[in-house]
RNA sequence: GCCCGAGUGGCGGAAUGGUAGACGCAGGGGAUUCAAAAUCCCCCGCCGCAAGGCGUGUCGGUUCGAGUCCGACCUCGGGCACCA
């Protein structure tokens, strides 16, 4: 047996590293002579681990990236790190240590673990949105984003953690409790910074129509956000209200259903609300209870419906009857006026607030032919549809709702007591954090001048080093002198802002650095304009709404500011969003019924069953830490669930170095290709592991089988030739359109064929010498060693990409199959363009057909040409 | 709660409205081997001895023909503006 007859990853795969970077094969140079293609994944936070995900989603990058690049493009494939935010503080809240320390050590870990898997990346590139270098051309942009407007402060409500005195994310708030001092949160007003995003809703949403590139449910998603809606707004006049309250504003998306309003209501952070407070205990004590709510849309909508009867009324403006006014706990003071009617028969929210404070449920229309009044369900058709109005504002009886609005909204105006008004769903952008582990937001608060942004010059405005993460809070602001500063405008001592930047600025350009990551201005405009748009960018889909809304929004304020050009507003062409790494895991439970993980070298398989060891959990240093009650876990009760989503506290992760120390990178690149289309979670099994390296050795082998065979005849073979163009068309196809898994099962189909043809040496190895090249976008270290082995010119890496000959793709006779009442029966080969009549002739004579007619004549004969045969009896 | 997706053999999945299950995994059988590993070959949706019947989350509809189109529902996943 040969010494070398096994392939080895570990000597091949570094082995073609070096050669890629001694060619410097993956630098990305300003060429106009040549059309460019720019591919980008979503940069990672930099964790400390690669993960599954990453490999995932880099892995297709680079599919794309090294298809692209031997089309003839040239490429652009940059990486970087979204690397401000909260973890790296908890980190040194938790640890001790610095953000900064923790953060750069975590990219030094990542990138090493990341270059191993071969990635076709211009690592001259690279930068961290930490970086002062980025982050001072974020605070340029931002200077210049105030002086054009775009920039403005106003009160908004944070989650205040009572105890920590602290802010807390959304995320930090569990059960309506701050994660760590466990206080009830509550919601508290600052000022705060905010981008004008909504003065380009109408453009973000109007623009969707445009990316045709983009999956339809992204833009649909972005497209409810944005929520344009056209309604109606009015004033109620008020009975009992405090002064300044005569009028009552409000906003409705159903002006038709008008005449069924039972109650008004506010929202506990309405004006008319805090007005009320002062002296009325009862409001006083709700207000103050809704305060307790955390500020996501999510609490808000899932905390039972509640209210306080305020004992002001309003009187309707057409039938003038008097109306109660309600603080209710599920108005939103961002969404309209902060203030509604309810029609309880029309809105499962305002019908089950008003079951369940007695108030009147009025029928306004009715389905056609169905006149029961509602009862617990309130009749919420599509507005499309045509429904019977008992009490219509305006227009016929029998309407849509779209019409009967579009009549109401006329009506109002026409009567004068209310206007049409578009709204939009879509908030401005705050980006105020009280944080210290992000963007400095660049201006200065002076006692003469008021706010003034930095002098430019100044810029960039540096995180502090010396802090300290002993306690919480902002350490920006108990620092005792990075805040003290001069007035830009006047000179005498002034205050530097002590809030930094949201994490979404951060990568809500960092597309647009990549294209001239060194530069002194925030991006090169000679730089910008060949290189952008993104052609093709990827990530997961839960960033579908806010980093892709927040960029569309970055890319026009750059634009406006001089930073991009007019061609890149929209900066992503084609957008990709692929699904989860998943794993199975291991549950028990404790004592107590609560879940413990298990992880997977914890679990031992008996005769095809799961069990543990048990009386312990596992802890992550290895340790173990007995169970609350001691008792042992119950070994018949491992559950397995598989398709979990990989996460460190269900113990569930898959770590790549693993995979790749133990098979190669081009292992674990094409297991993460195979099998599961893109767009849809995969789940990591080993056995799919071990099947995608026998695979790939197998290859290996069929290769040096046929480099030790020599050139043999070197007789062509007709039939390994189409099959070699079939392969060419279809893996180029399922790498065009984003179906790598497809592509991966006609390379398994292509191994098969080759292995199994009779053809002479020469023909096997011009077969493979294609099938290397067809496999180097998705394996490209073994494609580079096959390529070698047989002969191939240079760099695979460097070879055009091969072309289907379309003559060697048609196929000259096709089955058909023949159906009797729509099922398979039999089936006739025939010529590929054989006439209808001649294959009708051969179906009426063919056996199982004549069986079923039994001497009858069929209703119908539908012959689909080179498709298929339907005999209808 | 609201918005958006996804459900096909034991498993991952394939299928311009036209042969459901390509390709792969697992499983079964065989070859090779002193033996094993590795490798190669064959079988493999379910029920049935067979003929045949049943099958793409559930229920209904359109069609000569439905995994695919339409309607209702169920389950799981993503997002909900301070996780990234």
């Amino acid at each position: 047996m040969d010494h070398m007859s096994r392939y080895d990853a570990k000597l091949v795969e570094p082995k073609w590293q070096a050669e890629w970077d001694k060619a410097d094969v993956f630098r990305a140079r300003r060429d106009e002579t040549r059309p460019k293609y720019y591919v980008l994944e979503m940069f990672p936070y930099p964790s400390g681990r690669i993960h599954m995900g990453h490999v995932r989603n880099y892995t297709m990058g680079d599919v794309i990236a090294r298809y692209k690049s031997a089309a003839g493009f040239n490429v652009l494939h940059p990486m970087g790190w979204d690397a401000f935010g909260m973890p790296a503080e908890n980190a040194a809240m938790a640890e001790g240590g610095h953000p900064a320390d923790w953060t750069y050590r975590n990219i030094a870990d990542m990138r090493d673990q990341l270059k191993p898997m071969g990635l076709s990346i211009d690592w001259s590139r690279e930068f961290a949105t930490c970086d002062a270098e980025y982050y001072g051309q974020q605070q340029a942009m931002f200077i210049d984003m105030m002086e054009a407007g775009l920039v403005y402060r106003k009160s908004a409500t944070v989650n205040w953690d009572p105890v920590d005195m602290t802010v807390l994310a959304n995320e930090q708030v569990i059960d309506g409790k701050g994660w760590r001092s466990g206080a009830e949160v509550e919601r508290r007003e600052l000022t705060q910074w905010f981008f004008r995003i909504s003065d380009y809703a109408e453009d973000l949403l109007d623009a969707l129509d445009g990316l045709e590139k983009w999956p339809e449910k992204v833009r649909l998603m972005q497209r409810n956000w944005i929520g344009r809606s056209l309604g109606l707004q009015f004033g109620f006049a008020t009975t009992g209200a405090p002064a300044g309250h005569e009028r009552l504003e409000v906003y409705t998306t159903r002006p038709d259903t008008l005449l069924g309003a039972s109650f008004a209501a506010v929202s506990p952070d309405h004006p008319l609300a805090k007005a009320l407070e002062k002296d009325n205990a009862e409001v006083a004590a709700f207000c103050a209870e809704c305060r307790r709510m955390g500020t996501s849309e999510e609490a808000l909508e899932t905390t039972e419906k509640r209210g306080v009867d305020t004992g002001i009324t309003v009187r309707h403006p057409t039938d003038g009857r008097d109306l109660p006014v309600w603080i209710a706990n599920f108005i939103l003071m961002d969404y309209g006026t902060g203030a509604i009617f309810g029609v309880p028969a029309h809105d499962q929210r305002d019908l089950d607030f008003a079951r369940k404070y007695g108030l009147d449920v009025i029928d306004v229309y009715f389905a056609e032919g169905d006149d029961t009044p509602v009862g617990d369900t309130a009749f919420v058709p599509p507005k499309t549809d045509l429904v019977r109005y008992a009490r219509a504002c305006a227009g016929p009886e029998m309407q849509t709702g779209e019409a009967a609005i579009e009549a109401a909204i006329a009506a109002a105006e026409a009567a004068g007591f209310g206007t049409g008004v578009t709204k939009y769903r879509l908030r401005d952008w705050g980006i105020s954090r009280q944080r210290y582990w992000g963007c400095p937001i660049p201006v200065v608060h002076c006692d003469a001048c008021g706010v003034v942004p930095e002098r430019k010059e100044n810029l960039p405005v540096e995180l502090p080093r010396d802090v300290s993460f002993d306690k919480p809070g902002n350490p920006l602001d108990r620092h005792p002198s990075w805040a003290r500063t001069a007035c830009p405008k006047c000179g005498k001592p002034a205050r530097r802002e002590t809030d930094t930047m949201d994490t979404f600025v951060d990568s809500s350009w960092y597309y647009a650095r990549f294209t001239a990551p060194r530069a002194e201005t925030p991006t090169n405009l000679a730089d910008a304009e060949y290189w952008m748009n993104v052609d093709q960018y990827i990530g997961g889909i839960e960033h579908a709404i806010l980093h892709l809304l927040y960029s569309r929004f970055f890319a026009r304020a750059m634009h406006k500011t001089g930073h991009l050009p007019a061609k890149a507003i929209e900066p992503f062409d084609a957008l990709f969003t692929q699904g989860m790494v998943t794993h199975e895991i291991y549950v028990t439970s404790d004592a107590n019924g609560r879940p413990v993980f298990h992880l997977p070298e914890e679990v031992i398989w008996k005769d095809g069953k799961p069990f543990v060891e048990g009386g312990h959990l596992l802890l992550e240093d290895g340790g173990k830490l007995p169970l609350e009650d001691g008792s042992p876990l119950k070994l018949e009760d491992v559950k397995v669930i598989p398709s979990a989503k990989m996460s460190k506290s269900k113990k569930n992760v898959v770590d790549p170095v693993n995979i790749i120390g133990a098979y190669g990178a081009d292992t674990a690149r094409w297991f993460m290709l195979s099998d599961s289309p893109p767009e849809r979670d995969v789940e990591w099994t080993a056995a799919g592991a071990e099947a995608a390296w026998k695979h790939l050795s197998r290859v290996w082998r069929l290769a040096d089988e046929v480099r030790a065979a020599g050139d043999g005849d070197g007789a062509a073979d007709t039939a390994l030739e189409r099959a070699t163009h079939r392969a060419i068309d279809e893996v180029t196809r399922g790498i065009e359109g984003f179906a790598f898994n497809k592509a991966v099962a006609k390379l398994y189909e292509f191994t098969n064929t080759i292995a199994r043809s009779g053809a002479g040496a020469g023909a096997q190895r011009a077969a493979l010498r294609v099938m290397a090249q067809l496999m180097a976008p998705m394996v490209p270290h073994l494609a580079e060693e096959v390529w070698s082995m047989l002969g191939g010119a240079g760099l695979v890496a460097r070879a055009p990409w091969p072309e289907a000959d379309p003559a060697m793709l048609v196929e000259d006779t096709v089955t058909l199959p023949i159906q009797v009442n729509g099922k398979r029966r039999s089936e006739i080969a025939v010529p590929r363009d054989m006439a209808k009549e001649e294959v009708e002739k051969l179906v009426l004579a063919d056996d199982a057909v004549v069986k079923a007619l039994a001497g009858g004549a069929p209703k119908k004969l539908i012959v689909v040409p080179g498709r298929i045969v339907n005999v209808v009896i």
